[in-house]
Formats: structure tokens, sequence, C-alpha cells
DNA sequence: TGCATAATTGTAATGATTATAAAATAAAAA
DNA sequence: TTTTTATTTTATAATCATTACAATTATGCA
């Protein structure tokens, strides 16, 4: 199958040997874009693959984000949640439905200060608040 | 004493019954600008305290978050630190000694897309990287 | 003083994550 | 194909921050 194909060879590009458990985390992470937690990924796969472990959902995620794959976004309390967008975007999390959005901005109007000579390995711009929906209806 | 006084007036102002472990906790976290843990602050005023319980410390950061006196910074994976600098600021993490700078940005240059009709409540650029410091010990 | 409310405490429960060692699978060598 | 080795996956237990809860203590007011 073509997109397996192509989540295999990406893994690879990435440093990652494609075993079936790999291809069929990753695949569900890029074409499920909602930011997905290790129980959710875990539940979902395990329909398909019942002898799946948690375990391997966390070593797999936390392989993939060492292998700069994907990105892990820590906008929760309490769990984390995992990205495979590649492209510079922030984080909005509503706090009245639980949705997590992703947004664009100007990162490259950004100037920080104090931080000359720092190296940045990952930048993230988290917002909370009440999303458009939720606001509309009230 | 005019500091105390200071805290517990500035408690007042936001809503907030001035107790003794109150006004203790506040000012730990105002006058060490360390972004620290509960269990740092509940370690350091244990030494003034002997009978302060955890969760004191847990319910009085809770309030004191939800009146918006202090703001919690989820930048490590698996603890919140606290911050009562009141200014509009960033968070970057060094990975190598784990310390947490504050930075200034130009939040009026930056612009949102996608977002329009959207409640902000609080904004944190978070940026993780090396410090100045842990790079040029290389 | 006595009562009502708020604040604090100690302990147990929750739940995400990690550690660990065994089992299964894949890859390589003979 | 067999044997050996390395890698991947699994299951279980441990860790640790946070929360729930009920009891206790302190505070404020009639």
């Amino acid at each position: 199958m073509q997109l397996i194909q192509n989540i295999s060879d990406e893994l690879i590009l990435y440093g990652i040997k494609p075993s079936y458990h790999r291809i069929k985390i990753y695949e569900y992470i890029v074409n499920n874009n909602i930011h997905p937690t290790v129980d959710t990924i875990f539940k979902t796969l395990s329909n398909e693959i019942p002898t799946l472990s948690k375990t391997t959902v966390y070593n797999t995620l936390k392989l993939f984000e060492e292998q700069k794959l994907i990105k892990s976004v820590n906008i929760e309390e309490n769990e984390i949640r995992y990205d495979a967008r590649k492209n510079i975007h922030g984080h909005f999390k509503c706090e009245r439905c639980g949705k997590i959005y992703d947004f664009d901005y100007n990162y490259n109007d950004l100037k920080y200060k104090g931080l000359e000579h720092f190296i940045f390995n990952k930048t993230d711009i988290m917002i909370k608040g009440i999303c458009k929906l939720c606001a509309s209806e009230n």
C-alpha cells in the first residue's frame, strides 16, 4: 500500500527502523491530527492490534520524539500530547471544551531579549482560553 | 513589618484572605524568583512552619492561580512550577542544567492566524534548548 | 462563650509515566 | 536451514506528582 510505504520511508529517513507497530503508531498520529494522548493512541490501535502494549506506545513515542519525527505538546497539566505537524505553529487549548487547536503566527517577527548565545531546540507558543465555538454558546 | 504588610495587601487585592500560611507561601514565591515546584516550596517552608502540610501548599497555589495572583509554568514534563512575575514574559528551559530562565519578547508584534473571536486567558512562549552558560562549557 | 465558616492537616486514592526483566521477533552468521 | 545475536515488544510492578476526602483546628461573629 502506498501510504504505508511513505510512512515507512519517513521513519527510515529519521533513523527509525520501521517495525509494524511503529508504522501503525506513526500512521495514526499523521492521519489523526488531534494531538492524541498515549491513552488515545493505545486504545484506538488496540482494536487493530490486540496484543499491543501501552509500554510499546510510550517507548515508540519517546523514540519518535528523540529522532525529531514528532513533537510532544505540553499544554495539559497532567498528560502529554503528540503532534506530527512539522511546520512551526502554536497551540491553543479551550478551557471549556478541552479541544486543542493549532494556529500559525509570524514567528519571523519574534524578538527575544536576553537569550543571546542560547541554543534553541524547541519553541512553542501556548495559549489557553475559550475557543470561538464555546464563546458563541453563552 | 512592611514587607509582610505589602504581601498581605496584595493577597486582599486579589480576593484572598491573608492567612499566615498564604502570606508565607506567596512571600516565598515573590522573594525567590526561581519558578519553584510545590516540593521546593513545601520543603523550604517546612523549616519555618513545621506543621505545614503539602496539601496546604497545593491548595494555596491552586487558589492563587485561580485568583490570577500567580501563574503556573508548564515547561517541565512531570511537575508544575510557579511564577509570581506579573509582566508578560516567556520561559526558556535549559535541557542540560535544568534551569528555567525568564525572557522578554515583543508580544505587541505577535499576530495569530485563525484565532479570531477566541478569548485569551493565558499566553506563554516556551523554549527548550541549551543556555549560554552550558553552551560555553563544551 | 458558643456557633458557623473557613483553613489546615494527614492519609489514602488516582493516574500518568518509567523501570525492569522476560518473551517474542527479526536479523545475521554459520 | 539451524544457530546465534540483537532488537522489539510485552506484562508487571514501582514511582511520583497531584487530588479526594474526612477529620481537625483556627477564625470571625452573634
